[in-house]
DNA sequence: AATTAGTTTAGAATTATTCTAAAAAAGTCT
DNA sequence: AGACTTTTTTAGAATAATTCTAAACTAATT
């Protein structure tokens, strides 16, 4: 998926080369890199860049809430776009993780039983398993 | 809350001075502590015990099933006995993880579009955020 | 152009966790 | 019980993801 550079944009957040590149990395290959394989992914492209500005980046991306951590067990986090709200599924085989969204309609409320005057920021969900065939 | 000595057993593993004492404080304290936490409550009770053996008595119980580890961004891992499948809140205000129960009936599936022939080894909710009043 | 504020960078520092190998404890067998 | 095997505990070293530091650079503003 190629995506254009005015999309490349994370409101309120001024768009460097790097956050830029970065950026289009995430969207443009959605495998939930870790830090290190995006460094390394980002060492292949035209902007080659240090571990730590890739860390600057997706934490900048974090903040404006543009990008999403996953952390599955002491794995290194890994880091999705994060566009619809959604969980994640770890396939224990293959070790990759699958975005598994919502189905329509349903409410976290509806699921848990949260103490009354629960706010709630941020929701994980991560299954983990083996798809059987 | 006191625990008696013959309450102290993880089916299938050999409970050692230290591991009963480890088990002990985890049932006792239902607090979910990190392993350095665990580590110093340790050095207060009659069974002081080195860091490493708190993990590897961890370790083993998370192994038989009988704790669980809670894992929210890249804080260190907490633990909490496992007893009744539960998800957990995660008060930003004060830092605490607190349970929070599955309600009646509900069944993740139906919350989720997972692919088919989905086998679930474990489901991991947290919720972050604060509780208003 | 000068100044300021924000960003990138290499490398050092941090820190939770795991590893190592030796000593201690527990379990088994006769 | 004593001899032997297996498992566990331990202190300290090693590992690895992440954060920090402070200097160089870039972009924005006056």
């Amino acid at each position: 998926m190629k995506v254009q550079d005015h999309q490349l944009q994370v409101p309120g957040l001024r768009m460097t080369k790097q956050r830029k590149e970065v950026y289009r990395a995430l969207l443009e290959n959605q495998d939930h890199p870790s830090a290190s394989e995006l460094h390394e992914y980002m060492q292949t492209t035209d902007s080659p860049m240090s571990l730590a500005t890739v860390y600057n980046c997706l934490e900048a991306f974090v903040e404006h809430g543009a990008v999403k951590q996953v952390n599955v067990d002491r794995e290194p986090t890994r880091y999705c776009e994060n566009s619809v709200q959604h969980g994640h599924f770890h396939d224990q085989e293959t070790g990759k993780i699958h975005d598994v969204n919502f189905k329509d309609g349903v409410n976290i409320s509806d699921l848990l039983d949260l103490p009354p005057g629960t706010e709630i920021s941020n929701i994980e969900i991560t299954i983990k398993g083996s798809i059987s065939n």
